[in-house]
DNA sequence: AGGCTATTTCGATGATTGTGGAAACAGGCA
DNA sequence: TGCCTGTTTCCACAATCATCGAAATAGCCT
């Protein structure tokens, strides 16, 4: 992941509404929410929300699916696993046990093909 | 974790300098690394760098600690894993199993205490 | 005390961003 | 076609933010 992608994901999380707007929709995996239905639980005007939604979709922690006239937002939660990994990558200059278990959970013990937790 | 705690990390990790300011000091753990040191190696004014690093430490990524004259900043990758449980803590409303195995590597199966890689 | 180094705080400037009204667009239905 | 609903795009304003020169603070040394 280029530091580019992970800033467009950090900025797009760091808004309040935005953030709201995220969890709603991956609270709703794998069904996913149209836009409107967004914008009205969260007390949001529906342009207003649609703005943030693009964001959420340029930074890829979401994707947008025409369904006749709604469009339905879903979360891709591949994604937040892409920036957590990105961020811990170097972790203790490439010595990871150094900073084990600190980073236990976001490399190599649960990713598939893994054999154990002894990573 | 509160929303704004997630809001005060994302922001803080969605501005170039200061992610490539946190990566630094997190490839530096153990031991830490100076202000000045930072703000020499991204090439950044040293009052600049400051600001920044006074977000990251307000956002309760890194830690100052005064040694002799210098200010040794250290990642707090504890942080890092609560913002990340955060994110993933209602996906799919509460049935996670929905979701598996997106979010396998945030939450039960790596953490302390934990008996499988079976969740 | 005075001088030196490391770092932060202050203050001002230019740039970016969130917001929402108004208008445009897309799709279904009579 | 015309009308309605759902959604986005355009635009402008207010607010927030990144940057950095200058001044202030903290600590060590002679």
């Amino acid at each position: 992941m280029e530091n580019t992608d992970a800033i467009d994901v950090f900025t797009a999380l760091a808004q309040a509404t935005r953030l709201d707007a995220f969890r709603l929709i991956m609270a709703h995996e794998p069904h996913g929410l149209p836009a409107g239905e967004v914008a009205r639980r969260l007390e949001v005007p529906q342009n207003t929300m649609s703005s943030h939604l693009a964001v959420l979709t340029r930074a890829g922690l979401v994707t947008a699916e025409r369904h006749s006239r709604s469009i339905i937002y879903r979360a891709e939660l591949d994604r937040v696993r892409e920036v957590a990994s990105f961020l811990v990558s170097d972790c203790c200059g490439g010595r990871p046990e150094l900073c084990q278990p600190l980073v236990a959970e976001f490399t190599p013990c649960c990713t598939p093909g893994a054999t154990s937790n002894a990573c």
